[in-house]
DNA sequence: TTGACTAAATTAGTCGATTGATTAACTATT
DNA sequence: AATAGTTAATCAATCGACTAATTTAGTCAA
């Protein structure tokens, strides 16, 4: 009648549950959320239908599910990446010299989107960043899972680092705004990837192009922190 | 039999055709290929499910319609801009002194930059918007129409601008990284929608936010631009 | 202007296939 | 024996495609 408790002892459910999970992340991010049947990810779990209704309580709470799967696995890349950035910022919390400052904030930006490159290169990573883009449309209840669990603690640590490495005010909107469109110079080669394999002639986002990311990426940090001369400038307009 | 031919005199078979169009980027936009539904695109185009068979072939035929009217409405406000920009860059071919053409290409930046703001924040390119992300992730046919027409030329333009404001080679790997990046920036607030609006505290994407964009991406040009001195530092890691 | 003829456009209805969900019977584990 | 897990089978609903019948608009002869 109802959904079991998936946080009981692994019993026999325990594998096939996690194998539909698996299965679903496949399916759903190839097929997306209507075009993907219950039988097609039963049968690429090597399960029943049926098992679907039981285990999950139906196609919905399969997709909510694997969606807590996901951010799981993200959590576990990033967040230590930002609770070690975080970390060094406690350090030396009264706050250094504007030199030193745009240094750490440099350093913070480019640790995190280095770790943030390298998950997006891994080649099981292709399915649930579908699902995610998917989600940002039209979000259901499973948005709410990846943003308090994900989003939102990464880019309020990107916030605070820009507005150290620019002077700008962390709780202002303008620092946000930054941290949101460092951020889309990395999330445009998955979002727009068609668009991004055919113009530059990949085939796909893999390590060897993370790489050539990477070293473009570290010039455009650098440049747009570096704004005290053009800042002066433009600002009061 | 076979679908009557478009290019016709417009007789009564025209206006329905073009309402169908219309209802199927609402729906199309909305529920997604699958879940968009063939009854569903009729009733909100107040025509006949069957007219959808008699004037595209099919849901397939209508989706590729779709786009080619997309296609057409982008290109109608993305490419006189960038015939204008183009156009004051062959009017100085003689390549000017490297201040100049830096100036020269933040200036033509600039200017496709705005006028692509401006046509995202509006309401109707919601539902059109979609629809192109989810063919950068699962392209079809339709996805071929939209790249030739539109994004090839505006990113070619991009990344000429690009190179003449950095001085790269506009022939290179990086100029083409730096203006996709650059679109990254922008994009970023519409492919990631639903947290843009959630950690933004935006609604949506309307003219006041192109605005606050617009202010910081001028300022995001201007300092990738002017890399003389970063670069001489970083180019050889 | 009228009426007959034709082709384009539109309609209601039906087709087989597939969907998510549910049930009752069955098996394995404790 | 009791519970958890699994199975095959079936349910109504909906899907895209298709058909035959009907209406509309345009053309030409009288």
């Amino acid at each position: 009648m109802s959904i079991p408790d998936p946080g009981k002892i692994p019993g026999r459910g325990a594998v096939t549950r996690a194998s539909l999970i698996t299965a679903a992340i496949e399916v759903f991010g190839r097929d997306g959320y209507d075009a993907a049947s219950t039988r097609a990810i039963a049968r690429s779990a090597g399960a029943n239908q049926a098992l679907i209704g039981y285990h999950f309580g139906g196609k919905q709470g399969l997709y909510l599910a694997v969606f807590e799967q996901i951010t799981a696995r993200m959590a576990a890349t990033m967040l230590p990446v930002g609770a070690a950035v975080s970390a060094d910022l406690e350090a030396l919390e009264p706050l250094p010299n504007p030199q030193t400052a745009r240094d750490l904030g440099r350093d913070g930006i480019e640790r995190i989107f280095f770790a943030f490159t390298g998950m997006l290169a891994q080649p099981e990573s292709a399915g649930w960043i579908k699902m995610i883009l998917r989600e940002q449309q039209e979000p259901t209840d499973a948005f709410n899972v990846i943003f308090v669990g994900m989003m939102e603690p990464m880019l309020s640590l990107l916030t605070r680092l820009v507005a150290l490495g620019t002077g700008l005010d962390a709780a202002g909107e303008e620092a946000r705004l930054r941290a949101f469109m460092l951020l889309g110079q990395v999330l445009v080669f998955v979002v727009a990837r068609s668009t991004a394999n055919r113009y530059l002639g990949w085939s796909g986002f893999d390590d060897g192009h993370s790489d050539a990311i990477r070293a473009q990426l570290k010039q455009c940090i650098a440049a747009q922190l570096n704004r005290d001369d053009s800042n002066d400038r433009d600002v009061k307009s």
